[in-house]
RNA sequence: GCCCGGAUGGCGGAAUUGGCAGACGCGCUGGCCUUAGGAGCCAGUGGCCGCAAGGCCGUGCAGGUUCAAGUCCUGUUCCGGGCACCA
């Protein structure tokens, strides 16, 4: 038999062995470590495409291969068109897991967190993920903490780090503080069944607020990230408008004065203020209470049950009520003496934990003024361009801003927005207010009771108080061999060596902070490291900064919409700092973000408890990386959620084999014709193909440059799979030049996303060049052009028949056409027609009655 | 309560600019090949009516705009996410 004849199996030969194939470039790519390493005086344009560096779990899962699977097909795709790709990796390695092994497993942190890391290393590599592993970072690392230290000193210099006595959230599990930004429906984000305790800390603070202006309007900065991303932070950031303004108590009550500030953004309304409001931890009901006991009673119910409420997590859950102090207070607006409420709904934290109540004009007062029957006093009416509704009296609360001031004095007769500014001008000029701005975001509490985490930089001192460690005596070691416990308190505290050392200053005998920093500290700044890994005089070397990071930043940064807030918020501040501090010129780190879904099994997140995991060992064991990672692409868009399926992972490997037979069977490297250019004037079978391949290249280039919609890739490069699985049948119509054109076009689409058996591919049709860095194919629009086409004929909106006309027919040919045909004819017989609607190249629509 | 997403066959999804709804894959059905099949190949596969040709219906729901709507507008339901006594 001839090979042409041989009947069509898979005989063990033809199979196609991911493992095999794997094993093979994998020992070839591995034993050259700078295989995937960025060059160094590249002339061409950089591009730094960045995932977001993994906690080292010590077991990756497939939310990880999703993640980084979209950034290698991204970087790989940047070298095939010609850029100086950046694709760096490292570990978030510092952190409680680490202590909670150590304590299960009795490993030490550093022990456990090494071997995680190397574990996790060779899934990656495994997973063919092209990452250049000489830029390596590794946070729990004396070489890049020490730069969280020195960073820190600069904080502490700049006035930026500073320790205050505060109300933290505690988390019993994870016996440490947590940031305002770790609590989640008042439990801890890492035990989401353990509430929060508040509890009063001296804490090391850093002074993100500085920048809460700057963090707000540079979001508009970044088109390129999600919108949801900005909205998020902007909620966030939380900025307010408002006026501060002065109650005067008419004499001092205690050592907090004798006047009561309150912020409102609706000044417009304070002629209709009929009480003030106090937070039950504002300092003058402290005053208040001091020689009132029953009244003091009454506060400290307020405050419990604020506590308990912010320890649930639903503040607003609990029913509004309060107390009334006894006093009184003057409405500078007025001069109208207004009493003095204690209410459960008024924060200490926001604003100045004191409101003017205007049940009126909100529903929150209003609420409450039902309650303790309050005067309602309406000060503005509607005005609306209906005159029935203007100056109506409107359904209470009425909380718009479209409306105009009455028995408001002076201020009568105004609109809101005229009256704020008035107002507030008035305020200032009579020196009881101004206008100000108040923010929902705190500073950032970077303190833990921890210990795997990077030292805080400071040293107390009994002469010299709180001092800084030098910065030639950085960095500050984490000692080992600690003993972890979770019993509260840091275990530093019981490490004399490290405790007990001498005071920068006079050299006497001082005490260490125990506390190390929050992980997020390290997170938010290592992409800066990746430019200058192994700098031990800088955290980097500007110059380096400069190039990688340009005047916008990364070029390209992925990771899950759950780091929308926290981390990414961090980083810019953290940017900002640095910017300020002149070590980078860009404001903002990161310019186009994207946010992978999630990939969810039987309609849920894959989680142990649910025991719905699929695991990455298991995939690749099975079905090899390349089905895994291919896999991961096609199952879905990568911004929505991805439900995975086993039968879905088969039928990709089972496309792989497609491909991988149709080389075995067809690829001629030896042919005289091999190389040579496809002839023109192809028969027709022959230009059908070099048509659907020129129409795949457009489709796939498309997708990888503008939404990155990868499932349509794949099924792009299937179709044309399915377009030439035939040529076995039908050899000699076409030229052994178009087969090798088709399947060096298939290696080269192939080659970002299934990089394993595209670079099989490459060798076996006989190309000796590096596939990962091969020019990307270019598509040509008179090859994919149609010689003719297919123009549905709709009647009435309702398709009767497709006519087939030259791709170059005039609107008139292709009108004529459509009603000459039969089918058009014969369901128009009879009626008027009273239009024909032609759309070019498109549709036609014959309108009848 | 406020702010974002989303809803398309049995399933994952496609339709990029208002112009043939269901590409591609899974699953299912039938066939081929095989000692065997958890391999491979071919064909069919939105629903209803019909032997067929063909017809009618169909993108969460109710309206609207348009020659034409999954796509635009108004309202509404459900699901997911974020924020939330924020003054």
């Amino acid at each position: 038999m001839t090979e042409q004849e041989q009947p069509v199996t898979t005989a063990r030969e033809e199979r196609y062995d991911a493992q095999r194939i794997e094993q093979k470039w994998f020992d070839r790519w591995m034993s050259d470590p700078s295989h995937y390493a960025a060059e160094a005086d590249s002339t061409k344009p950089k591009y730094y495409v960045l995932e977001m560096l993994p906690y080292p779990s010590g077991v990756l899962h497939m939310g990880h291969v999703r993640n980084y699977a979209i950034g290698d097909v991204l970087a790989r795709f940047m070298w095939m068109n010609g850029y100086n790709v950046l694709h760096p990796m490292g570990w978030d390695a510092f952190g409680l897991p680490a202590e909670n092994a150590a304590i299960k497993n009795n490993t030490p942190p550093r022990e456990w967190t090494l071997a995680n890391i190397a574990a996790m290393k060779k899934q990656f590599n495994r997973l063919g993920f092209a990452f250049d592993w000489s830029r390596e970072v590794t946070t729990c690392l004396p070489e890049y903490y020490r730069w969280n230290q020195w960073f820190f000193l600069k904080m502490f210099e700049s006035g930026l780090a500073y320790r205050k006595k505060s109300r933290v959230n505690w988390c019993p599990q994870c016996c440490t503080v947590l940031a305002n930004e770790q609590v989640v429906n008042g439990n801890c984000w890492r035990h989401e069944d353990t509430a929060v305790e508040q509890r009063e800390l001296e804490q090391w603070f850093l002074k993100i607020t500085k920048y809460a202006d700057e963090l707000l309007r540079d979001l508009d900065k970044l088109p390129a990230w999600p919108e949801r991303v900005r909205t998020m932070q902007r909620n966030w950031i939380g900025r307010s408008a408002g006026t501060l303004v002065d109650f005067d108590l008419g004499g001092k009550v205690g050592s907090a004065g004798s006047t009561i500030t309150v912020f409102t953004t609706r000044v417009d309304t304070i002629f209709g203020a009929t009480s003030v409001q106090l937070a039950p931890e504002h300092p003058i009901v402290k005053d208040m209470t001091a020689r009132d006991a029953d009244l003091r009673a009454k506060v400290d119910e307020l405050i419990a049950e604020q506590r308990k409420a912010r320890e649930i997590g639903d503040i607003g859950a609990i029913e509004k009520h309060g107390v009334f102090t006894g006093r009184y207070a003057k409405n500078p607006y007025n001069g109208e003496a207004v009493p003095v409420w204690v209410a459960n709904y008024i924060l200490m934290d926001y604003g100045t934990g004191a409101i003017m109540s205007v049940p009126a004009h909100d529903e929150r007062d209003y609420e409450f003024a039902a309650k303790y029957n309050l005067e309602v006093r309406l000060v503005i009416l509607p005005q609306s361009s209906d005159p029935e509704e203007t100056m109506a009296e409107p359904a209470l609360p009425f909380t718009t801003m479209d409306g105009i001031l009455v028995n408001s004095g002076a201020f009568s007769g105004l609109s809101c927005a005229d009256a704020i500014q008035k107002m507030s001008a008035l305020a200032e000029e009579k020196g009881f207010g101004k206008a100000t701005v108040t923010f929902r975001l705190r500073d950032w509490g970077i303190s833990r009771q921890r210990y795997w985490g990077t030292p805080i930089p400071m040293v107390y001192c009994n002469k010299d108080g709180v001092m800084p460690v030098a910065e030639k005596d950085l960095p500050v070691i984490l000692p080992e061999n600690v003993n972890i416990t979770l019993t509260g308190g840091s275990p530093l505290l019981n490490v004399p060596e490290f405790l007990n050392t001498t005071c920068p200053k006079c050299g006497g005998p001082a005490r260490r902070e125990t506390d190390t920093m929050d992980t997020f500290v390290d997170s938010s700044w290592y992409f800066y490291r990746y430019a200058d890994a192994h700098n031990d005089k800088a955290p980097f070397d500007k110059a380096k900064i400069a190039y990688w990071f340009g005047a916008e930043g990364i070029d390209q940064y992925i990771g899950g919409v759950e780091h929308a807030i926290l981390h990414l918020i961090y980083s810019r501040f953290w940017t900002k700092f640095m910017r300020d501090l002149g070590l980078v010129k860009n404001d903002e780190p990161v310019k186009r973000l994207f946010s992978q879904g999630m990939v969810i099994k039987d309609g849920a997140k894959m989680s142990k408890n649910l025991g719905n995991v699929v695991s990455p060992d298991e995939m690749i064991a099975r079905y090899g990386a390349d089905s895994a990672r291919l896999y991961s692409l096609f199952a879905a868009p990568p911004d929505r959620d991805m439900d995975w399926q086993d039968t879905g992972i088969e039928g990709i490997h089972r496309f792989l084999g497609r491909v991988y037979r149709f080389f075995l069977r067809n690829a001629q490297p030896e042919h005289p014709d091999w190389r040579k250019p496809v002839p023109e004037n192809l028969p027709a079978e022959a230009r059908a193909i070099q048509r659907k391949l020129h129409q795949t290249i457009h489709r796939v280039t498309d997708d990888f440059q503008g939404r990155w919609h990868f499932n349509t890739c794949i099924a792009a490069v299937m179709e044309l799979l399915n377009e030439v699985s035939g040529v076995e049948d039908s050899k000699g119509a076409i030229p052994v030049s178009l087969i090798a054109e088709v399947q060096r076009t298939i290696a080269l689409l192939l080659a970002p996303m299934a990089p394993y058996l595209a670079h099989e591919l490459w060798e076996m049709i006989g190309e000796k060049s590096n596939l990962m860095k091969a020019p990307w194919p270019k598509y040509d629009a008179a090859l994919a052009a149609l010689d003719e086409i297919e123009i549905p004929v709709q009647v009435n909106g309702k398709l009767r028949s497709v006519v087939v006309v030259p791709s170059d027919a005039t609107d008139d040919q292709v009108k004529a056409a459509a009603v000459a045909d039969e089918k058009v004819r014969s369901s128009i017989a009879g009626k008027e027609v009273l239009k024909v609607i032609v759309v070019s190249k498109k549709l036609v629509n014959i309108v009848v009655r």
